[in-house]
DNA sequence: TACCTTTCGTGAAGTCGTTCACAACGAAAG
DNA sequence: CTTTCGTTGTGAACGACTTCACGAAAGGTA
């Protein structure tokens, strides 16, 4: 519907490379599809079949060919794809072309969690800044990250190319950081608090609510288990 | 299957039992609308509009109606919904009838941040034992919940209504920790780790994937917002 | 070369959840 | 008592994603 032939869209910035119009389960399911081809190849393998591919992430064959379909990139039959080229395909349509980073809010637990894990795994997309109110941790280097203090939030900001923010503070404390990271530039925010944060229309927001994923455990557990999935 | 009309039903747990068949999603709006409500009542209001509710939770009025249909719970025109009332039915469906609880394992960052987290937020649905191989770990009381030895979980949850776990370990870690709570008796797993686990199909599995959660985020803070939501 | 097997690409059909739109209704005001 | 306003309950329309099903193509094999 994007693109071509349809009219219908109103709104129609065709800007770079990318013009299509990925729905949002799509780009979960593509974030996944690369983070097992990486294993895939890591294991020196080279190619890769739908319904192995489909294994890997939770998925039936049909729809990881739908998917890789949908953003043009073309197996073959008795072969199946190139993951290393599939890998390529789809970074070119995930990741940003001009590098592109994430500020971390509040180091506590969560917060420290999410340094970690990311500071292994995680070659683009990389965390740039964190920030907390605890004077023992600012100026101190975790993970990688350097720690600095709230009130620096917009200097440090305005000198790195921060896109997107993690907000790992106290649920009081969310708003408020909210709204001082989409003031600095901000466009997209990670919600681990448990309050519908309010933006301005422009701004993604992805809201990780662990208790309502725990009681939705809970309760599935105890009726038929139906169909387990993300 | 669900307990039917007709009488030979063989165990019909207690009162009013759940003859719904509830979608996952619905699972979550629903423990999303607990908690606001729960949030309303401390506020001192008593009842509440779907549009009010709905804005609680990033939601339209039509959905929260339909969702409240759907668990037979019926508001009046002009009053809205009783709010204490709408929140006991909504446990009377994802609660347990009888005390269940979750058992954690893993308990670095990330499950030290759910265990700070849920001991000051969670009546229902307790954290009841953690497990790490970390011997300075062993046998401390952590936010309230004890931690044991991984070689104690079998023993350990032979003694408690765990019907839960969390699997908050490193991936290399986690299938095998996944097969001792399902041989424990856990019926549901809550998987933090980005491998896809190996499960009976009665046992259900929730996976959060935070390295695709902020994926996500940066491809929508690029292109369009579209819609956020979750 | 001819045949056989397996997988891809994709139009079409199906499924499921969301949103629309409106009648019925209760409360409050005149 | 009657009118007006705003909200609920709900059948029906809508739309989006998923799955099905099948022709075509590419290796492998004799």
């Amino acid at each position: 519907m994007t693109g071509s032939a349809t009219s219908s869209s109103a709104v129609e910035p065709v800007r770079t490379a990318a013009p299509i119009e990925i729905p949002v389960r799509m780009v979960e399911r593509l974030s996944a599809y690369r983070r097992q081809l990486r294993r895939w190849v890591a294991e020196g393998r080279t190619r890769i079949y739908s319904h192995e591919l489909g294994a890997l992430v939770g998925g039936t064959p049909a729809q990881v060919r739908r998917d890789l379909m949908t953003i043009g990139y073309t197996g073959s039959p008795a072969r199946g794809y190139e993951a290393t080229g599939l890998i390529e395909r789809i970074s070119q349509l995930l990741d940003a072309p001009t590098r592109q980073g994430v500020a971390l809010v509040g180091v506590g637990y969560l917060g420290r969690a999410i340094l970690n894990y990311f500071s292994k795994t995680h070659p683009d997309l990389p965390i740039l800044a964190a920030f907390d109110v605890a004077p023992e941790k600012i100026g101190r280097v975790l993970d990688g990250c350097r720690c600095y203090a709230m009130t620096e939030l917009e200097a440090v900001l305005g000198t790195q190319p921060v896109t997107v923010g993690i907000v790992a503070v106290p649920v009081e404390a969310a708003q408020g950081v909210a709204d001082r990271l989409i003031q600095a530039g901000v466009r997209g925010l990670l919600n681990f608090t448990p309050t519908r944060l309010r933006v301005p229309p422009e701004v993604y927001v992805e809201d990780v609510d662990i208790a309502v994923s725990l009681e939705k455990v809970a309760f599935f557990a105890r009726h038929g288990a139906g169909s387990d999935e993300e």
